[in-house]
Parts: structure tokens; C-alpha cells; sequence
DNA sequence: GGAACTCGCCAC
DNA sequence: AAACGTGGCGAGTTCC
């Protein structure tokens, strides 16, 4: 039978992306047992705290009194049908079966005093029941040997298990300094973590090849501040000024609308980030200050006309009407023709010889390609890495991965050889070897300090 | 008593 | 016309 190289060069991929997996897995990485136990008795302490507070409130009095059985606190079902029916709170948002929503955002707007501490008992348990748990049940002799998986996810990408590797809390301060604080290199080493920056947008480029994005990727040119000043109604970006508002503009708007939101969802989510009042109108008292004085974005806003949620919607219409029809017109048209040619032949390859078929919507067969590809870039380094350190006879190894980073555990005295041999290939060696990369590749390196947990890395 | 479901929430 | 992509996993719950 005779096989598409394509395909065959796909196959290889997983095929030694197995291979440099396994050895990565079989590494592990080490988990301060000692504390992982300490840690877990604490918040246990607080958690029951925090339950014994609630339970003497009339919120969970009035809950219990008008319930058949015994309130179970946990219990989301319980606790909506507490609110949205027996209380009979105006139902705001709902989960994807219709039922009234319990999630954080939710409860918070309802504004009452009490269900904080049934959030802060949420964050807790997730922290000790999620992680802290599965460290504990999954560790051999004080190493963890998470599980990364190819073969699972609809786009090639990876996934990861036993325990899951790759949603360690990182945003949140609090959960990130408890659960990372947990994970070690081995003893005299320290961990670091190689990313590519912005690697799904780069990718993207090299399917769409729109021009002012090419433009973007290939110069200093700066995309998330001028669409900052664009949505802002800045006279000019300054990232000492305005670097809030890039980071808003940047997750708020230019992703989504890459992922394939619209401004319906954008806009709102854009203005309750900085406090809209109930009225409608902008806060003038809190909100973003764009300068160092305490004019606000909700002054700013209002100076410029846009006093409300609704000037604000259709002000973000607009702009998303010349994302798409001017700033970005190539890669509009792109996204329209590939899901008519996924409509025609039912399947969409990638650029790295994969093939995705079965039923997708239009954001689906625009994603896929991009995820798996962007995926692939850094299998590939991965794989690469993996060979150079082995042949080098390096003392540092790969011991995890996440879609677009990978993390090692590193011999100090190495660490200087190893971050050459991993630029390399991450930078110059990917380029030469798919062609099809049109666009240069970055990484960031982030390091921790010798002996030091993952909790306290930082760029380096 | 386990499979399968919903919901919420962590990551990219 | 429709409207954010991919996972894993714990707890509660229902079905068989």
C-alpha cells in the first residue's frame, strides 16, 4: 500500500514523541511528601472552620429549614434549587442543560454576604481534593510520574493524566504558591520551563498567511497595544501607561475573537473588568486608572462619549468589523474558505500531515488546525531536546510538557549548555525542518533557584 | 456498587 | 445563522 509521506512524516511524529515522552515520564518529578501531608491537615482545619462559620448564618438556616432532607453544602443542585426556587431569585445565567448557574461568577452577583465563605471553602477543597490529593495517591517513592497522552485528543494535541500535569494552578496566588510549592527537582537541581511565545498566532499565520499579521509577527510592531488604543480610544499606546489595558485588549478581545467569539460576548466581558454601574452607566469612583493621576478608564470613557453598556457593545461592533473586514481581511477570507473546503471534503489536513474529520462547526475547523499544529511544534522540539541531551550526555532531563512549553529538571552546572542546545533547536532547527513555518519562533525561559520549589519560578 | 451524567474549575 | 477551541478531574447525582 502506498502511503502519503505526509501521513508517514505524521506518524513518525507521535511515534518518537512517544518515545521522548516515556523517558520523560519515567524521570518524574519530586513532590515534598512531607508537606504535601502538613499542607493537607491545614486547609482541612480551615476548610472545616470556614463550613462551621456558614452554618451558623440565616442564609444556611432559612437553606436548611426549607429542605426535606439534610443540606448537603457542597451540592450545587441543592444549592439552586435553594435560590432560584425556593428563594426564588430572578435566575441570571444558566449552565448548558438550563439550569440556574451556582459557579463563582453567579453567586457572586447575587450580592450575598454568606456565600462567600461557601466560595472560599470551593477554592480550598479544590486546592486539597484536586491536587494535594492526587500527588499524594499517584507518588512512588516521593516522585510523581504524570502520564502525557497522544492519542486522546481530537485536534493531536496532548493531554495529560495520573496526575494531570498540565492545569496546575498558575494565576491564582494563593493556589499556585500551595500546589507548586509541592513540586522539587531532584536534589542539588533545579526546574525550568522553555515556552513559545505566542505560538498558536504564529502558526496561524502560516495557514492564513494574512499580510498585516505576517507584518505584526516579523517586526517590533506592537498588535495588542494598538488594538488597545483602538478599543480604549487612547491618542497613543504607552506601555508604561496603558499596559493594563493591553493585557485587557489582548484577553478580552483579540483571542476570543481568534477562537471565534464575537462582540456580544467581548464587550460585556470587557466592561464588567473594571466596574459598570447598575444603572448602566460607567464607575467613575474604581475602574483602571490610564494615568498616574486618578482620572479613571470610566472617566475616560465618558469623555469620550461612551457612557454606557450599550455605547460601549456597538462601539466594539465596529471595531470588530475592521478586525475582520480591514486589519485582518486575509485571514477572514481565510477562515471562510477553509470551512467551505472542510464542507466539501468533510475532512481538514494540517500542516504537519495530520487529518481531522468528523463533524465540526465553523470554529472547530478553524481551531483544529491551528491547536494541533502549534502542538506539534513543540512535540517536535521536544523530541529533539530529548535526543541532544541524551547524546550530549547531559545529567539534565525533560520531565514534563504543556501544549506549548516543556519543563526539565536541570544539573546547574549545565544549565548554561542546555539553554544553547534547547535554543537552537526551538528557534533555527524547527524553521529548517518545516518549511511551511513562515514566521520566526521564540521561546521564554523561566527558571527556579537551585533546590528551589516550582513555585518560585521566575524569568530568567 | 459501578457506569454515566452534570457542574464547576484548573490549565493552554 | 450563530456566536470561545482543547483537555482532566472531584463531588453530587441518577441509572441500571
Amino acid at each position: 500500500m502506498k502511503i502519503n509521506p505526509r501521513t508517514y512524516e505524521a506518524y513518525k511524529l507521535l511515534h518518537d514523541g512517544i518515545l521522548a515522552i516515556s523517558k520523560a515520564e519515567q524521570q518524574g518529578i519530586r513532590v515534598d511528601m512531607e508537606y504535601v501531608e502538613a499542607k493537607k491537615i491545614g486547609l482541612t482545619r480551615k476548610i472545616d472552620r470556614l463550613e462551621d462559620e456558614f452554618k451558623v448564618t440565616n442564609f444556611f438556616k432559612h437553606w436548611q429549614h426549607t429542605s426535606r432532607g439534610k443540606v448537603n453544602i457542597h451540592s450545587n443542585e441543592q444549592l439552586a434549587h435553594y435560590i432560584y426556587d425556593i428563594k426564588k431569585i430572578k435566575v441570571e445565567s444558566e449552565t448548558d442543560s438550563g439550569q440556574g448557574s451556582t459557579n463563582e461568577e453567579a453567586l457572586l452577583n447575587l450580592n450575598i454576604p454568606e456565600l462567600n465563605l461557601l466560595l472560599e471553602v470551593r477554592k480550598l477543597k479544590k486546592i486539597r481534593d484536586t491536587y494535594l490529593d492526587a500527588f499524594a495517591r499517584e507518588q512512588v517513592n516521593g516522585y510523581i510520574h504524570p502520564f502525557f497522552n497522544l492519542h486522546i485528543v481530537r485536534t493531536y494535541r496532548s493531554s495529560s493524566d495520573s496526575p494531570n500535569f498540565q492545569n496546575i494552578p498558575k494565576r491564582d496566588e494563593t493556589a499556585m504558591q500551595i500546589v507548586r510549592r509541592a513540586l522539587f527537582p531532584r536534589p542539588g537541581h533545579q526546574l525550568i520551563e522553555v515556552d513559545y511565545s505566542g505560538i498558536e498566532v504564529r502558526v496561524a499565520a502560516c495557514y492564513h498567511k494574512d499580510e498585516t499579521m505576517l507584518k505584526y509577527l516579523r517586526s517590533d510592531y506592537d498588535m495588542h497595544g494598538d488594538m488597545a488604543a483602538q478599543i480604549f480610544l487612547l491618542d497613543k499606546y504607552e506601555k508604561s501607561k496603558h499596559y493594563t489595558l493591553r493585557q485587557a485588549a489582548k484577553n478580552g478581545f483579540v483571542f476570543p475573537e481568534f477562537y471565534g467569539d464575537y462582540y456580544g460576548n467581548c464587550a460585556p466581558s470587557l466592561a464588567c473588568s473594571w466596574g459598570k454601574l447598575p444603572n448602566g452607566k460607567w464607575n467613575r469612583g474604581e475602574g483602571i486608572e490610564i494615568d498616574t493621576s486618578n482620572y479613571t478608564l470610566g472617566d475616560h470613557l465618558i469623555a469620550k462619549g461612551i457612557s454606557s453598556l450599550s455605547q460601549f457593545e456597538n462601539h466594539i461592533k465596529k471595531i470588530e468589523a475592521d478586525f475582520w473586514g480591514r486589519r485582518f481581511a486575509d485571514y477572514a477570507n481565510w477562515k471562510d474558505t477553509w470551512y467551505r473546503l472542510y464542507q466539501k471534503y468533510g475532512y481538514i489536513d494540517l500542516l504537519t500531515g495530520f487529518r481531522c474529520s468528523g463533524i465540526m462547526g465553523k470554529n472547530d475547523s478553524i481551531n483544529y488546525p491551528v491547536q494541533g499544529a502549534a502542538f506539534h511544534c513543540l512535540l517536535w522540539s521536544f523530541i529533539e531536546v530529548s535526543k541532544a541531551l541524551e547524546a550530549g550526555g547531559f545529567d539534565s532531563k525533560l520531565i514534563g510538557q504543556i501544549h506549548d512549553s516543556m519543563i526539565l529538571d536541570i544539573l546547574p552546572s549545565e544549565l548554561e549548555d542546555v539553554k544553547k542546545v534547547i535554543r537552537k533547536i526551538t528557534t533555527e532547527d524547527l524553521m529548517n525542518a518545516w518549511k511551511w513555518l513562515i514566521v520566526p519562533m521564540d521561546v521564554d525561559i523561566e527558571a527556579c533557584p537551585i533546590d528551589a520549589s516550582w513555585a518560585e519560578k521566575s524569568k530568567i
